[in-house]
DNA sequence: TACTGCATGTAATCGGTTACATGATTGC
DNA sequence: GCAATCATGTAACCGATTACATGCAGTA
């Protein structure tokens, strides 16, 4: 159950609407987490029921209205409560590897085309993890500046390295990926030849 | 929707009863996939319902039954469909590195604590896979005999290396995350000198 | 006799996905 | 006027987790 405090540290940042929050999940290179938005939204509603986040209500044309939610102290006390707290290790769930278990059921040329794939895309990922560690480093994302701003000078350092720590990581794994990707076309090089 | 395919793949290689096929999932290095034990009985009467598998009956006790499982020619064929059908990249979705995103919360002696625990979890795994491998290579795990011992000679290379592909992958991630602690242990010593 | 491991389930709940629906605002 | 994007939801469904329940078999 991280999704809600994926939220509450996204606001800790400063107030936000659903549909913003919802953009740092599936557009931006912030998502060590995905969720789709209906669950963002059901989520929101939950928290605000829960107190830990309040919404400020603005009427948006003559029926709808927009919701800016922000962090209350109980959202923030639960969002320190959970960073100190021990995650339990993931259980691993890789569909990719599971099928690649089983390749040989498959032809070569199919074979070969997921471990292209599978590089593909981690290449496209790296490239996106390096550039948000790079964006990070120059200070130059807007959430983060938002969390600098109210945040003491002496802990500017640790916020962006613990993030660039993590992205650097993300980025290291997304390598491992596609040396694995590359080492499985040069198997099937090999038990073809 | 790959619990499924991994239990066709499990049965592939002989019939099992759904306590066998628990046990491969929580015990053995075979866990590229985890699943619980209920959601297996559950899938495994789903299959059965749809035809892909079938079941033999042998009573244990008086009241009691034995349900041994085995693959039907319409489960071998959705398992080497699935096999050749390329799957869709997945979300990412890492809790432990979505709390290392915010560990400027919490203090430098909880930060090590949670960078040691990553390291040794995945110094365990490391263990395992590697072991795993050892065994493939030797051709001394049960299930990779059993699935052998039906299949054409000239396919046999193949069956082990891409085994041998998975295991050494799942291997060279947890190397990654293994050093990534370790930056991540001289990152705190770093911010607190 | 009691404990451990073998063996098979049901039920409640919850997190996540997908399809569907509706309205507002901005720019061509 | 129309399309694209902004913005907020509901509902149905499905996969996964957790708690609970039951009985068999071997052994200390």
């Amino acid at each position: 159950m991280s999704l809600r405090h994926a939220l509450l540290a996204l606001l800790e940042a400063g107030p936000m609407t659903g549909y913003e929050l919802a953009k740092q999940f599936d557009q931006s290179a912030d998502r060590v987490w995905h969720a789709p938005h209906p669950q963002i939204y059901t989520e929101l509603r939950k928290l605000e029921g829960e107190g830990l986040v309040a919404a400020d209500e603005q009427p948006r044309g003559t029926k709808a209205v927009k919701r800016a939610y922000r962090l209350n102290p109980d959202g923030e006390r639960e969002l320190r409560r959970w960073v100190s707290e021990l995650e339990a290790p993931q259980q691993v769930r890789d569909a990719a590897y599971l099928k690649a278990t089983y390749f040989e059921y498959a032809e070569p040329a199919t074979v070969r085309r997921h471990f292209e794939r599978h590089r593909a895309h981690h290449e496209e990922q790296l490239q996106r993890w390096e550039r948000h560690v790079a964006q990070l480093q120059a200070r130059e994302t807007e959430l983060l500046q938002r969390r600098l701003a109210h945040a003491s000078e002496s802990d500017h350092e640790a916020i962006v390295a613990y993030k660039v720590h993590v992205y650097q990581g993300m980025a290291e794994r997304a390598r491992t990926e596609i040396e694995w990707a590359e080492r499985g076309l040069d198997l099937v090089d090999k038990l073809t030849s």
